[in-house]
DNA sequence: GCAATAATAAAACGAACGTTCAATTAATTC
DNA sequence: GAATTAATTGAACGTTCGTTTTATTATTGC
């Protein structure tokens, strides 16, 4: 046997990134066989080395592109207006978000990290250190204007980051909470965690309204 | 050759399991060889089996230990007052002081759950738990006094608890930041994330001590 | 000092791993 | 419809894995 009939390079490079994505989240990349993609992928292993030469290169792939959407989806939902506390708003909105849509990934991006080569690796942690580059710069801004209380900002940038991106650690969709209460909350806990509800400025109306959307 | 002059069963244990939580946290269980940590230990990777059965029984051990130091320590450190705050207090300089302290074990404990069988897991698991439910019954009995402002108990200590945990993923002993600096501002921001500023109780001076005790 | 036991080494086992290679068939191009 | 290219198979390679077995030496108890 060989090639086999409406074999499709592209629909079946999609579906590795999608099986491997699934697979390695559940299982671990070093415990993921390259004969167990293959296998969920409907294909032989040899057949996996046409579309990644290394079973490393795959990871890497799934990794930076992840990191790509990251970065590419705050891009687009970052606001147009200076406000700190509606910046921190559509920071957390937009995280939480992507996290919980992403969980699989996410779950790879965070995990496997020691599998990735000395160079790959500094280039994941280098987008991700863009990405929450963003969120000291709100932060800072917030506590230099006033309207937010916060001691060191690099601490509690990295505090908020884990706070929110563990949310996949136990949400699960379509059990007691939505996707949407989960974010309110969350945004809330930010808030007053940086101290931005004895601020009181325009945008925090809209914090409130998400506390009210959440009790709906 | 065979026995070694100075040989010693307790001692050999010992250094087998440093050794694997110390390279496990480095490398991953899965990457981890026997043959590695043997080398590691200055042993032949035969002579781990007469103290675990099987590289997974190893891990296993590793784990229910950290999890019953864990509660161990909690235990020590629990307050013999029913104020919420200062229970709240105590519970967090615990588990960021211990975590801190076993950060390797931490994150073997973290990180390898899904090598574990399914038995095995559930045990981990249900430790784990037991311990978090002491952080629900603080956070319930704190918003049920009114000191505390928590929307949801479960949803808190999760957040909370993945907040505290990331520390080990950034702490560097030695660097920027000593330890009761980063306790305290894990402190402050906790309190201010479950309201508690407001409730200006007895233990909020506490609080402030804290607080203070981190611009020196 | 001799028997019993504890601790280890050395070698081997079969299985599984990532990866490569040659052959083969399907789809596309002209 | 022949030639070319794309996609895949099946088999194999050498290595490494966790683990077991057997033999050997150090220590301990009498």
């Amino acid at each position: 046997m060989a090639r086999t009939t409406g074999s499709d390079g592209e629909k079946t490079e999609a579906a590795v990134r999608e099986a491997a994505v699934s697979l390695i989240a559940r299982l671990g990349y070093e415990a993921m066989s390259m004969r167990q993609l293959a296998a969920e992928v409907g294909v032989q292993a040899a057949a996996l080395y046409r579309y990644f030469p290394t079973k490393e290169d795959l990871l890497f792939t799934l990794m930076r592109e992840h990191m790509e959407g990251l970065i590419e989806a705050w891009d687009a939902a970052r606001p147009t207006v200076a406000d700190p506390a509606t910046r921190l708003a559509a920071y957390v909105e937009n995280h939480i978000a992507f996290h919980i849509e992403r969980r699989h990934s996410t779950h790879v991006s965070n995990m496997e990290l020691r599998s990735l080569s000395h160079d790959r690796l500094t280039q994941v942690l280098r987008m991700r250190t863009a990405y929450e580059k963003e969120l000291r710069a709100i932060l800072r801004d917030g506590a230099e204007a006033g309207v937010f209380s916060v001691e060191d900002t690099g601490l509690t940038a990295m505090a908020l980051i884990q706070m929110m991106t563990g949310v996949i650690v136990w949400f699960r969709p379509g059990e007691r909470l939505s996707i949407s209460e989960v974010t309110a909350t969350y945004l809330s806990m930010t808030m007053r965690l940086v101290g931005a509800a004895h601020g009181a400025t325009t945008t925090y109306g809209a914090v409130r309204a998400f506390e009210r959307a959440r009790t709906l």
